[in-house]
DNA sequence: TATGAATGAGTGTTCATTCAT
DNA sequence: TATGAATGAACACTCATTCAT
C-alpha cells in the first residue's frame, strides 16, 4: 500500500513525457513533414533536452510509429463502429453521415493524421507499411459498403470506385483541415459529404427503376 | 557578327543544361519527393557535376521554383485553351471532358508536376507561394466556369464548390498516375470524370428540370 | 553513545556500496575496456542507479583509479611479501617460482587489474600516472631482484633487462588469463615460468662457469 | 595523350588525400586509441574537413580497416619474405635476428600496427577479425619455425611456446617503441633479440646430446 | 541516501554549397 | 564554363553527469 505510489507516479511521468513528447512531433510533423522533422526540433516542441527524448524512443522513426498507432488506434476504435454499426439500409445521405461524422471528428481532432498519411516518399520503411495497411483496409471496408449498395458491380470496378471515394473524402478531409473552425469549416464539412453522396447516389438506381409497372 | 553567334549559342548551351537539369530534377522529386532529393542526386542523374548545377541555379529551392514555373507555364499553354475556348453550352460530361482531357494529359507527361504540387509540409516558402499562386488561379478559373452553369451562387459557396472539384481532380489524378498504363489508367480516368460530372450536374438542374411534364 | 554507531554504519555501508560498485567496475572493464565502459553500464551492473555511483564517486575516471588504488594495494600486499621475503639463495627456477606465483594467481583472481594496465592510450591521465608509478615500482623490484644476482651489471643495462622481464611477465600472463582454467592454463604458467628461468639465468653464470675444471 | 593527365592528377590526388588521413589516422590511433579517436579529431589531425574525409571513407571503422589492411600487407611484404626465405639451419641467434629484424624495422616505422593490434575488447568486429587472423598467421608461422627447431614436439606444446613467442616479441616491441631512437633503442632491441633466442635455444639440444659415444 | 529522469555537450555522419583547377 | 574535391553547419543519437523527488 506504500509502495505502489512511487512505481504508478514513475509510470505515471513516463506516460505523460510520452504523450508531450507525441503531441510535439504531431505538431512538427504537421508543419515541416515527417523527413525534415529534426529530433532535436522536437525536443526543442516539447521543452524537453534532446537526451530525454531518446530516453522514451529509440530513434526518429520509432516517434513517427507510435504516433501513427496510436492515432491509428483511436482511428480504428472510433470509426470501426462507424463502419460496422452502420444501417446500410440507411438513404445514402444519412449512411454517409454517419460513416463520415466520426472520421471527420476524428481528423479535426488530430491533424497529423492526414500529415503522416500525405508523406508519400519520405517516409522509412515501417511507416510506409502501416499506411498501406490503413489504406488498404480503408479501401476493403468502403467496398463492402459499396457492395451493398451495389452488389452487381465486379471486384475491379468496386475496387475503382472505393478508391475513388477514399480520394474524394482524403481531399475533401484537407480542406477541411485548412477551412478555419466555425461557419466555414463546417459549410465544407457538408460540401464534402455532399461530394460523396453525389458520387456514390447513381450506384443506387437499378432496383427501383428496374421493378416497378404492375 | 562576330560577337552575336557566340551568346546566342552560349545560351542556347545554357537552355539545353538548364533544360537537362530541370528533367533531371523532375525525375528526382518524383522518386524521393522534394525534401529528401539531394542536389548531388540531381546533378548525377543529370550526368553533370555539382557545381555545374550551382552554376544554374543558386539553390535547391530555385530548382524546384524553375520547375514548378516551367510546367506551371506548360500546363496554363496546354490547359489554358481548355479552359478559354470550351464551349460553355456544352452538356456537363462533354464539357468536363474538355476541361479535364488536357489536364490528365499533361500530368500524366509531367508526373513531377503533381509530385510537387503535395509536397505539402517540407517544400520551403518560395515553393509554397508558388503553390498557392497556382492553386488559387486554378480556383479562380473553376469558379468562373461554375458561375456560367450555376450564376445564382453566392461567392463562398461557388469558391467552396470550386475548391472541392479540384481537390476530387487532383485526388482523381493520383488514382490515374498510379494506375498502370493501359485499361486500368483508362478505367481510372473515366471514374474521374465521372466523379467530377456527378458532382457538378446538380448544379444546373433546379431551374429547368423540376418544372416539367404536365 | 548515540551518536557513533550511526556514523560508523554508515561508514560501514559506505564501504560496501564502494566494493560494489568496484567489482561492478572491474568486471565492466574486463569486458570492455576502460573507454568503452559506460557509468550507467558499471551502475547497472551494480544494481544501483546512477545517481548513487555519484554519490560515491566524481566521476568515471575516479572508479577506476580507485579500483587501480586497491588492486595495486592488494597486488603489493601478496606480492611485496614475494618479493621481499624469497631467499635470494634459492636456485633461479625456486626463485622465479617463489615471485611469480603469488603475482599470477592475484592476476587470475583480479583479471581487472590487467585490463586496467593495458589500456595503453585510452585511458585518461590520472590513471596513466598511476600506471607509470606501479611499472615504476615493479621496475625498481625486478632491478633490486636482478641486482642481487648480477651485482655487475651496469644501471641501465640492468633497467633494461627488469623492463624486458616485466614486459615477458605481462605478455606471459595475457596467455595465462586467456587458458581455460586447466591443464591447459597450468601448462602456461609453467611456460611462463620456463621463459623467465631461461631469460635470467644467464646472468648467473659467466664468474662461475667460465672458469672449470682443468 | 592530352586526356590522360587529368585522371591520373586526381587519382594521385585522391590517394594522396588517402594516404594524408590515413597517417593523421594512424597518429590519432596511436595515441588515444580506436574507440576513443574521434573522426573529427582524424579530420583536424590531416587538416581537412569531417566531409573530406568522408568523401574517402564511409565511416569511421572502414578507416581502421583501411588502415590495417595497408598496414598488413606491407608487413606481409617485408616480414613473409624474412619467414620463408630464412636459413633453417643458421644458428639460431643468427635466425632469430634474421626473422625478427624486419618486423622490428616495421613496427618502428609503423607504431600504428601495434596500437590498432592492442586495442583488446573496442574495436568493431572487421578489425577484430583480421587481428584473430593475422595472430593465428603468425602463431603458424612461429610454429612452422620452431618444429624445424624441435621437431619431436607435440602440437599442443608448440602451440604453446609460439604462444609465449610471440607474446615475447609483442611485449619487446613495446619497450623499443618506447624507447628514444639511438642508443637505447638499439640496446632495446637487442636484449628483445636475446631474450628470444634464450628462451627457444633449449629447443636444440636433444639432437646434439643425444648423439656421442663412438 | 537512493533514485532515475533530465541534461547538454559531444559523436559519427550527411549534404547544400563553394572554389581551386 | 565544367569539374569534383572541399567545406562546415546541422542532424540523429549517446553518455557522463546533475538534480528534483
Amino acid at each position: 500500500m506504500s509502495e505502489e505510489p512511487a512505481p504508478r507516479r514513475r509510470q505515471a511521468r513516463g506516460e505523460r513525457r510520452i504523450a508531450q513528447l507525441l503531441q510535439a512531433a504531431a505538431s512538427v510533423f504537421c508543419r515541416t513533414g515527417y523527413a525534415a522533422a529534426s529530433t532535436n526540433a522536437i525536443a526543442r516542441e516539447a521543452k524537453v533536452s534532446p537526451g530525454t527524448l531518446y530516453q522514451y524512443f529509440p530513434n526518429k522513426e520509432a516517434i513517427a510509429v507510435e504516433l501513427g498507432d496510436r492515432l491509428l488506434q483511436e482511428m480504428r476504435a472510433t470509426q470501426g463502429l462507424a463502419f460496422d454499426r452502420v444501417d446500410l439500409r440507411l438513404p445514402l445521405p444519412e449512411l454517409v453521415d454517419a460513416v463520415l461524422e466520426p472520421v471527420i471528428e476524428f481528423n479535426c481532432r488530430n491533424p497529423a493524421f492526414l500529415a503522416l498519411m500525405h508523406g508519400s516518399g519520405d517516409v522509412p520503411g515501417r511507416i510506409a507499411e502501416e499506411h498501406e495497411a490503413v489504406h488498404e483496409q480503408m479501401l476493403t471496408r468502403i467496398g463492402e459498403l459499396i457492395r451493398s449498395i451495389a452488389p452487381a458491380l465486379d471486384d475491379g470496378e468496386r475496387r475503382r470506385i472505393a478508391a475513388m471515394t477514399l480520394g474524394i473524402v482524403k481531399a475533401g478531409l484537407d480542406l477541411v483541415l485548412a477551412a478555419p473552425e466555425g461557419p466555414e469549416r463546417d459549410g465544407t464539412v457538408a460540401e464534402l459529404k455532399r461530394a460523396v453522396v453525389r458520387y456514390l447516389d447513381p450506384l443506387f438506381a437499378p432496383p427501383l427503376t428496374t421493378t416497378p409497372s404492375p
